[in-house]
DNA sequence: TGCAACCGAATGAACGTTCAATTAGAAGAT
DNA sequence: ATCTTCTAATTGAACGTTCATTCGGTTGCA
C-alpha cells in the first residue's frame, strides 16, 4: 500500500526486476500480475503490499530504471574537462547503459510512447534532473549548442543513442568503441554551434 | 476474414481510423473491440469480417499508416534538384505529416515500441521501403553521407523529427518554417558527409 | 502479544471472439 | 418492371477465458 515502505527482504525490488524482464517480452498489458509475481518467487498479493495497483507498480518501475540510468550516465563526468569532452563522454556512458540494461532501454521506450508518459508527465527520476538535464542546462547557457530550443535537444540526442543502441542489441552488428565514438560526433555535429 | 475484402461501405476504413484514434488515447490494450466497434458505427462481429483478430488489425493498421505517410514524405520530391534539396523536403515532409496527423504519430512510435513489431518485422509498407528507403540507398551509395552503418541513417533521422513533431503537438512552442528547416539542418549537418 | 509481511484461493468485471439469425443487394428468370 | 434466389455483409447477445484485485487467514519477527 504505502509508498515507503522498507524492502528488507528485497521482495519489492525482486518485483520491479521481475516486471521489467517480463515487459521487455511480452509488453504492459500482455504480462499478468500473476506472472510478475512467480517470476519475483512471491505470491500475487504480495505485489499489492508494495504497489497500489499494476499502473503505479509500473510508474514506479519507471522512476526506479531512470534513477539506474541518471547515475550511469553521469559516470566519472568531471566539471574541469572541455565541454565537448564531458559531452562524448555522456553519450558514450548512455549508449553503454543501454547495450548493457535490455531491458531497461526496451522498457523506457515504451513507456515514454504510452499512455502513461503522458497521463504521469510530472512523475520523473529526481536524480536524471539533477545530474544529466542540469548539464545540457549548463551547455545552453553558455552557448555550446545550436540556437535551437533547449528541450528539442535531449529527444533529438536519445533518438540516435537509442537507434545505435538497438542496432547494436539486434546483433545485426557489433560496434567497436571508435563506431560508438562516430555515433556520438554525429550527435555533436548536429547540435554543436556552427 | 479474408484479407483482401472490397470495402464498398467503407468500414473496414471506419474500423481503422477508429482504431487509429482510440489507440492514440487508451493505448493498444486499453482500447477493447466494442469501443472500436462502437465509434466505427459497426457491430462488434463486423470487424471479424475484415480482420481475423484485434492483432492482426494492429499490423494491418500500421501498414495503412505508414503507407499514407510514404505518399506524404515522397510529395515534391525531384531527382533532378541537388541531393541535400531533396532530402530537406523529406524532412519538412515527415515532420509536417507527423504534425497534421497526431494520431498516426502516436500510434507508429507505440508500435515500433511494442513486441509487435519484434514479432512481425517483416510486415511493413511497400510504399515506403519504394519511395523513402530507396532514396537513402541512392545517398548511400554516392557518398553523400558521413560513413555510418547505412541502417543507423534512419532511426537517427526519426528520432530528430519525432521530438520536433511531438514537441510542437505538445503546444509548448509553435515552430516556424526557419526553426523546422533548422531542425532538418541539425539532421543533415549530423550525418552528411563532413 | 502484537503487528507487519505474506500468502493464494476466490471474486467479479472486462474483454476478445463466436455464431445463429437477419438484412441488403446483386443476378437471373419471367 | 417484378419476383425469386442466392450470397455476402452485418448484427449483437452469449460464451468462455483471462486477469487485476481482494481478503481472511497464516507466518515470522520484535
Amino acid at each position: 500500500m504505502n509508498v515507503q515502505l522498507e524492502d528488507t527482504t528485497g521482495k519489492r525490488v525482486a518485483v520491479l526486476n521481475s516486471t521489467l524482464a517480463l515487459i521487455k517480452e511480452y509488453g504492459f498489458h500482455g504480462t499478468p500480475m500473476s506472472l510478475i509475481a512467480k517470476r519475483a518467487g512471491v505470491a500475487a498479493g504480495t505485489i499489492y503490499h508494495y504497489f497500489d495497483s499494476k499502473e503505479t507498480l509500473i510508474i514506479e518501475l519507471y522512476v526506479h530504471v531512470k534513477d539506474k540510468m541518471a547515475l550511469a550516465v553521469a559516470a566519472g563526468d568531471d566539471e574541469e574537462k572541455p565541454f565537448k569532452d564531458r559531452f562524448i563522454n555522456l553519450m558514450i556512458n548512455q549508449y553503454n547503459f543501454y547495450v548493457e540494461n535490455e531491458n531497461a532501454l526496451f522498457f523506457l521506450e515504451q513507456y515514454m510512447s504510452s499512455p502513461f508518459a503522458k497521463n504521469y508527465p510530472d512523475r520523473d527520476s529526481q536524480l536524471f534532473m539533477d545530474k544529466v538535464i542540469k548539464f545540457f542546462e549548463y551547455g545552453i547557457e553558455n552557448a555550446y549548442f545550436r540556437n535551437i530550443d533547449s528541450r528539442l535537444l535531449a529527444p533529438t540526442i536519445k533518438g540516435t543513442l537509442v537507434a545505435a543502441a538497438t542496432f547494436q542489441l539486434s546483433g545485426q552488428i557489433v560496434f567497436s568503441k571508435d563506431d560508438i565514438l562516430e555515433v556520438a560526433n554525429v550527435i555533436w555535429d548536429g547540435i554543436k554551434r556552427q
